[in-house]
DNA sequence: TGTGGAAAATGATAATTATCATATTTTTGG
DNA sequence: CCAAAAATATGATAATTATCATTTTCCACA
């Protein structure tokens, strides 16, 4: 087991366990089983670059396990992560519906399994199916709300309490392991690049919130010890 | 004339000039009527509060003259402007389909006229044609694309090349007068809420820009006299 | 058209953050 | 499991940006 894709992602969409959290939830069997014969299952390994900044997709992928960031270039070739996705996420239908190159580039931090659906069929489910055009648009509308909170983030908050902000959405993003650490690995380079800062600013801080008893770490691994005083350096009432 | 409100914005859809700017742009004639008949026109004075974060809006603004910024609230209450929006704008529809309150207030930074279509016969539009809500969707995947260049921004650019690249959108979106200013008139606070700096930074960093001579101001106008330069300040290729 | 209040400009200083250098630890791939 | 490479940690310093104080200018409105 675990050697063939058939294990890590259904054949049939009808057989998803991920499929009520995807913008699949509501369609009906017919448009299920037209869509299961136009995916195709796939596999990225960690590191692996699934969509390339300013690339034109042929499809999207819907996300099965596994996690991926979305990060775009800076001026200086420094990645700005924009966000994560996970089971679940639909990737590449910003370009294709707005008709723009994809605006990020999109690679795996874990090894991740899923399914592309050809621009073809993904148009054909949407113009036969109202209700799923409109379970994009809710997730669109959301992530606009979302992108909104990390731009008055970075405008307004000091890098230390970016950190801290970010550490907590990490956690409520991915939860923990049994031993109680993020259930992410990043490098501290990626978590400055989530912060928006130098990658050294960002292991300064790491280190300023271990000396007090706020986190821990181990390598990659980070353990949040005290969420409310973190929450509170985070300048975060929600 | 100017004192009667269908001077400034027509009774009936069909007539609207902006229409093909809007998400309402490839409705039928009876779409058309019914939107006429359950909209109803509403002005908003320079400075006046549109939607105020945080609330459940009953409906969408359709723009059709003036100009609104959208701004959050950051933790000290500082105001956070995510974005402008002029004729042909929607506003209000992320929160309607997202189920969320309001993500942001806006409010007028010059006389505006809108459109006020209820909740109800918004979404009875969304039901009847597909083609809306695909026009809507395509616009917020634009949007999702935009949000992402401004988090760049924000995240690896320094201030100064902010303002730059911030004076070079607001020339691209507003226009120039006749006499080669902006067409928009902010204060130096509000340039500040979006470059994402203190105020006394901003109007430092204009000074500066002046005594180089790539702007010229008075009051608040502002004209841009090097573009280029200010493109290369900005660290902007596209 | 003067005037009071707001906005803009500017200086001085403090705080934050970036950069560069180097040592140490962790991770990765054979 | 080990060695090389990558990542992390930390110090020293420079650059950027914020903050506070004060003066000057602008502008809306009586």
């Amino acid at each position: 087991m675990g050697n063939d894709h058939s294990v890590e992602v259904p054949n049939h969409c009808s057989m998803c366990g991920n499929r009520h959290l995807s913008a699949f939830k509501n369609l009906g069997d017919e448009d299920l089983d037209q869509l299961s014969e136009m995916k195709t299952c796939v596999s990225f390994k960690k590191g692996q670059v699934i969509m390339h900044e300013g690339a034109r997709p042929q499809g999207v992928y819907c996300l099965h396990s596994g996690k991926v960031k979305l990060y775009k270039l800076g001026a200086e070739g420094k990645e700005q992560i924009i966000r994560f996705m996970t089971k679940g996420d639909l990737l590449g239908y910003r370009s294709l519906l707005s008709e723009e190159t994809i605006s990020g580039s999109v690679s795996a931090i874990d090894d991740t399994y899923a399914c592309y659906i050809p621009k073809s069929s993904f148009f054909q489910v949407i113009q036969k199916n109202p209700k799923f055009t409109l379970n994009i648009l809710e997730k669109a509308c959301h992530e606009l709300g979302e992108m909104g909170k990390i731009i008055t983030s970075l405008a307004q908050k000091t890098v230390r309490e970016r950190l801290a902000e970010i550490l907590l959405i990490l956690r409520a993003t991915f939860g923990e392991t049994e031993e109680g650490n993020l259930d992410i690995s990043l490098t501290r380079e990626e978590i400055a690049n989530m912060v928006g800062t130098a990658t050294e600013s960002a292991i300064r801080l790491i280190s300023e919130l271990k000396e007090d008893s706020l986190i821990e770490t181990k390598g990659r691994k980070i353990k949040i010890l005290d969420a409310t005083r973190l929450r509170k350096i985070a300048n975060v009432f929600d």
